[in-house]
RNA sequence: CGGGGUGUGGCGCAGCCUGGUUAGCGCACCUGCCUUGGGAGCAGGGGGUCGGAGGUUCAAAUCCUCUCACCCCGACCA
């Protein structure tokens, strides 16, 4: 139905890429692996902005900014940091025609800058906890890029606070996490999976990584959000030590934290169909559309003065389109509206001037409804919601179904090379058998589930005890 | 870095092998008419020197040499 975009059973990468272009949230720049951001695409992220930096907020936090650039010499201070990170990043080696005394960092994460200024700022027990957070752009030169999956610069927010003891900053590092599992099911209408990464997939300098994972469509993992207990690591390489009540000196401890425009993507991946795009209501500015169907100017005039007076009355609580273009027929615009994704559609013809009714259409559902004309404000009112909770739930089942729980090392090789999915297994820890794993199938271990039953048995791979199951699955 | 491929109006392509009128088609765009309950139709119109450089030739999008860029697969990363 559908011009130009590839069905997901015909090729699911294609589709996506389909999607992105054809629902105008962004397109390829001139640099490559870099890509811009149109307005489409840049009204999500808005969203998603206004309501995390307000959980932010609400949970203690301020919100500031730090340079684009880093001295190489920071970059080298924490040996797993530039370890992880050297290799993917672009430096500026000249400046006004001169080349640079030290090269410039373009930042792949801030950690090292953040910290060489919290060294300034912490002296005493009582300069503690800092809790920042920037929203800002990063770079990581990656070799493979895919639009908001994974591209050269994105743009992401990241936090990074600073505590006086180990228990605290785990707090804070299981906090974060826990509000971005509320932020991705609640706003994003997306169901993760959080948990502990395993030791070779955790963040480059961290004690402990967190993640929450979620399943796309394609039944791939995507990693939405991850949260870092750095310990003392950083607070080390940039020797940033405070002064406690007993008057002894001690290092500071960490936490850092970030999701970023990839959660469009895992937007897009999660909900979206053949048709184009399909946002849950509270990720669309625009959540309602009005198209007017007309044959005959005295139908036109009619039809316009109908819609036009439920336009105003809508447009009191919502952010409406009225698309009363005359250049396009109303097939036209229900394809194109519903390629970008707008929640609800409201078409109004002569047919329904004449019976006091409006034709209200769901956009993840496509259902069609006759309703009453002095009854649809609350109608709609009542929908949004409804299909924000019916979307969670749509792909919580999806999530659900393509879960296996699986005891044999072939049985997880027949899944993941097979049909796919998430894989619950058992893992005895040894670094040995993840890489084993991951070489015979493509997958990893998504993470270590915080609400995994307590269950012995066997590692799937080498047989060893282990203490329960972990998810294996391919990702992105 | 290895393998494969592609560069021709905004987008997608044909033409190239076998050089030869004015470089063609679909979509998109503009104007008018006509239409409008699932991506209408007709007519008219604007827009490209064929990635770049050099060469062969009376003549090059087409043949030759060099060069640049991008895409796909792999490796890498997630």
């Amino acid at each position: 139905m559908a011009k130009n975009i590839t069905p997901r059973a015909t090729d699911y990468s294609k589709w996506y890429t389909d999607v992105v272009i054809q629902a105008k949230m962004a397109d390829y720049s001139p640099v490559k692996g870099s890509m811009v951001i149109r307005p489409n695409g840049y009204a999500i992220w808005e969203l998603i902005q206004k309501y995390l930096d307000q959980m932010f907020k609400d949970t203690g936090h301020v919100n500031a900014y730090f340079p684009l650039l880093i001295p190489e010499s920071f970059m080298k201070k924490e040996a797993e940091h530039v370890e992880g990170f050297a290799p993917e990043c672009a430096v500026v080696t000249h400046g006004g025609g001169q080349e640079l005394e030290e090269s410039l960092y373009i930042r792949p994460t801030s950690e090292t800058i953040i910290w060489s200024m919290y060294k300034k700022w912490i002296m005493s027990y009582r300069d503690l906890p800092i809790l920042i957070n920037q929203w800002a752009n990063v770079m990581r030169w990656e070799m493979r890029t895919r639009l908001f999956l994974r591209t050269s610069e994105f743009l992401w927010q990241e936090g990074h606070t600073a505590h006086a003891t180990a228990e605290e900053a785990e707090e804070e590092t299981l906090k974060m996490l826990n509000v971005y599992k509320i932020f991705a099911e609640e706003y994003l209408a997306i169901p993760v999976i959080a948990g502990r990464k395993s030791e070779s997939e955790k963040f480059a300098g961290a004690v402990h990584t967190y993640s929450i994972e979620a399943m796309m469509q394609d039944k791939k993992a995507l990693q939405a959000g991850t949260s870092h207990n750095l310990g003392q690591n950083f607070a080390k390489a940039f020797d940033v030590q405070f002064q406690n009540k007993e008057g002894g000196r001690q290092y500071v401890y960490a936490t850092s934290w970030g999701v970023s425009t990839r959660l469009i993507g895992a937007l897009i991946m999660t909900h979206s169909d053949d048709n184009g795009l399909v946002l849950p209501p509270k990720l669309a500015q625009r959540p309602l559309v009005i198209v007017p169907i007309y044959r005959k100017d005295d139908e036109k005039t009619k039809v316009m003065a109908y819609a036009d007076a439920l336009y105003r009355e809508l447009s009191e609580k919502h952010k409406v389109i009225f698309d009363d273009r005359e250049q396009y027929k109303p097939g036209y615009k229900f394809a194109e509206w519903e390629l970008q994704g707008i929640p609800l559609r409201i078409e109004i013809g002569p047919r329904d001037v004449e019976n006091n009714k409006v034709v209200l259409v769901r956009r993840d559902t496509m259902k069609k409804d006759f309703v009453d004309r002095q009854a649809i404000a609350a109608v709609v009112d009542e929908t949004l919601p409804r299909m924000q909770g019916e979307m969670l739930e749509r792909a919580r089942a999806f999530q659900k179904a393509n879960t296996h729980k699986v005891d044999s090392f072939d049985a997880l090789k027949e899944i993941v090379s097979g049909d796919g999915g998430f894989v619950n297994a058992h893992w005895c820890g040894d670094a040995a058998c993840e890489t084993r794993v991951k070489e015979a199938t493509k997958a990893t271990i998504r993470n270590i589930p915080f609400d995994r039953e307590e269950e012995k048995g066997a590692c799937v791979c080498c047989g060893k005890p282990s203490e329960g199951r972990v998810i294996f699955s391919k990702a992105y």
